[in-house]
DNA sequence: TTGACAAAGATCATAGCGCC
DNA sequence: GGCGCTATGATCTTTGTCAA
């Protein structure tokens, strides 16, 4: 066709978006096929190893003629397939961080207004807890921020917010109900507005019907949500919001890799399932 | 109806940085 | 000093618009 790039290039991307975000391509293609030549019954498998077979199964869904491609090809013939889908992943996250980064700062400030003191589009440093107003974003659902030490151990990293403590903006409206954790959950506007950003198109945050080409989720046959879109999205605005110019998985500071798998598993877990489902209901 | 044009996005290439 | 990653400017592609 008219792309010069692989498609595994192209399809990587996706992948990234929508099935999984932080995880090693290589590894997860090598370890299923592994699986599938021992034929594994399910019962063996530890839930970890559940997860990664789903998402493996995903991929192949994804991607046509994959699964006979990597089965009946040579080890050479499968790092090439698993370095182009990665290169096609990281490709998307950086252009995702790199655009998220400049347009965030639209979402954050209060209409009509102005953010005191301001935000500059291409410098992360005063954002993250030095900053009033990102600083209440990315502040964790147990602490209130409004108190004064809270916002001081933050800043100087005493209080270190690892990835498993939610920050409040992911829900809606900025309200945590420590009674009913699932109200409002996942449902807060700036995850909305940087949803269609990366999904549609970034001028379908503000406009209806606006884009001259088709976004990500026409380029993709993309119709629905998923709990992973959902999540590397949250990832994405939490990295966003955050003072940390390098996205890093393992990055202590910004714990970007649990967060997106702490997400994860809440979506997955079959106890909450009726939430969930209610949940996506909401955002199709 | 068509097709040139330019805007809007997607993708690519590479410099720079931290780590071993 | 090499290696692997990320950030970002540069480049390529697609699509809606508008005038003929």
């Amino acid at each position: 066709l008219s792309s010069k790039s692989d498609p595994l290039v192209h399809h990587g991307r996706h992948f990234c978006r929508t099935i999984h975000a932080m995880c090693n391509i290589h590894a997860l293609l090598t370890q299923s096929i592994i699986r599938a030549v021992e034929q594994t019954a399910d019962d063996d498998l530890s839930d970890d190893e559940r997860r990664e077979h789903r998402v493996f199964k995903r991929l192949l869904n994804l991607v046509p003629n994959l699964e006979e491609r990597i089965m009946t090809g040579s080890e050479e013939e499968l790092t090439e397939v698993a370095d182009l889908l990665r290169k096609g992943a990281t490709g998307a996250r950086g252009d995702d961080t790199k655009t998220l980064k400049g347009n965030i700062l639209e979402w954050i400030t209060p209409k009509g207004e102005s953010l005191n003191p301001p935000l500059y589009r291409n410098q992360k440093a005063d954002r993250g807890f030095h900053h009033e107003r990102t600083g209440a974003l990315l502040c964790p659902v147990d602490l209130d921020w409004s108190h004064e030490d809270v916002k001081k151990k933050l800043r100087s990293g005493e209080d270190v917010v690892t990835g498993d403590r939610w920050p409040l903006f992911i829900y809606a409206d900025c309200k945590y109900d420590p009674e009913d954790p699932w109200n409002g959950l996942l449902r807060g506007d700036i995850l909305v507005n940087a949803f269609k950003h990366v999904f549609t198109s970034p001028s379908s945050v503000d406009k209806e019907h606006k884009a001259t080409r088709s976004g990500n989720a026409r380029l993709h046959n993309m119709t629905r949500t998923s709990p992973a879109s959902v999540a590397y999205i949250a990832t994405q605005v939490r990295f966003a919001l955050s003072s940390s110019s390098v996205f890093s998985r393992t990055d202590t500071v910004t714990d970007s890799e649990r967060f997106y798998n702490s997400l994860l598993e809440i979506l997955d877990d079959p106890a909450e399932k009726q939430e969930v489902d209610a949940l996506f209901k909401w955002w199709d």
